[in-house]
DNA sequence: ACAGCCATGTAACTTGTTACATGATTTT
DNA sequence: AAAATCATGTAACAAGTTACATGGCTGT
């Protein structure tokens, strides 16, 4: 979801071609290593724009230059859009660790050794720390700042995904001991009398507090 | 991907079908607030894990109860995969950070105040921090590990993006100076002799360092 | 008989990826 | 002319979501 309105702001910033509002993009966010964006998602994500109607061909092309590639500009509807994104904060993502579902799955079917697991596990973040702190250094704190406040963010969260780990092998031996639940499994059908509720409840909205 | 094999795995385990599926699954890792899965989701990946074959239809049903409903159970190539899944470990996910992208795009474009955006994502941070320890205290340290230890890995993530935020904020004035860049855009066709190679380059294959 | 409820699908859509074709331009 | 190189596109696929239809069972 991200790049659709990345798109749209480069967009509207300026008129641009594919070409360039991938290398634009990229650049602003540390391209090569770090946040790379597929040539086909961008020309995909145009012609969805444009297809939405928040973005529209854009006539002039330059000086006359550069035919056979299609300049894009930004619609009203485009800056109604952006803007609205721009009011809104980004949800942070739903807490769906594939690893420690791994980890619960593996222990409650024994087929897995719990201990090799976060070992392996372990190995993985480490590396990747030692990568994002390497390339930490090589960035130019003047004039690269975005990659830097990016990595920085990665770095905080494997710190936080290494304290986890430990976390989890403090707890390992009662993990062990957790069998697999058996919730109730419900027939077809109406419920009976006695049977509580959906397990899959409507939506819940759930009201700011503020 | 994680779910594909969160499913295989609950399957190995026992033959089951989707809504028993689904219900051990959402009671393993906290369903309802937590981590949930959509009944179609269920349905679909069995369908494609049965494609995939790693996974058949069981025609034993059970006492000869349950009709019409699709039993499956696992093949020896699902737990072939299941065996793969299990040795490799989860690398991390991409630094896509959605805010940081808005902040870049709204800076740059002067299309947004930078100090708003920061106080409204910290506001929703908070939000989401405060529900995430007030349910924390809700489960049962005994019977409820799993998702406990998964709230508290949303907490430390929410605690490393509150502080990274404030980070943010420290050099706000910096990062609004930083122009959009305007990086080289080639024309098509073949680069002149002087000129550097592609923006985009092949997979890099990094080695492993141990 | 009918209404209500819920498991079980199915279809369409979204974001993103992979793999491959096409086209323009320059070097050899 | 041929090869190289890269931008531009297209098609197919993957994982997940939303919306809606279907079918089986129970209560009234």
């Amino acid at each position: 979801m991200s790049v659709r309105y990345a798109v749209l702001g480069l967009i509207s910033q300026k008129p641009r071609h594919g070409y360039e509002t991938r290398v634009v993009f990229e650049s602003l966010v540390g391209g090569d290593e770090n946040w790379e964006v597929k040539p086909a998602q961008i020309y995909t994500t145009l012609d969805r724009l444009e297809e939405a109607g928040l973005v529209e061909r854009s006539s002039d092309l330059g000086e006359g230059e550069e035919p056979s590639r299609r300049v894009f500009q930004v619609t009203p509807q485009g800056e109604e859009a952006l803007q609205e994104w721009f009011a809104s904060p980004v949800p942070s993502e739903h807490q769906r660790d594939e690893f420690f579902i791994k980890l619960i799955i593996g222990v409650a079917c024994r087929q897995a050794d719990p201990e090799r697991l976060i070992q392996t596990q372990r190995v993985l973040l480490f590396q990747e720390m030692h990568a994002a702190t390497n390339q930490r250094e090589e960035y130019d704190p003047h004039t690269e700042m975005a990659q830097i406040l990016l990595l920085d963010k990665a770095i905080m969260h494997l710190e936080a995904d290494l304290r986890w780990l430990d976390m989890i092998e403090m707890r390992l031996e009662a993990i062990k001991e957790q069998p697999l639940p058996e919730p109730e499994i419900r027939r077809r059908g109406r419920p009976r009398k006695g049977e509580k509720g959906s397990t899959y409840p409507p939506p819940e909205k759930v009201v700011s507090p503020l």
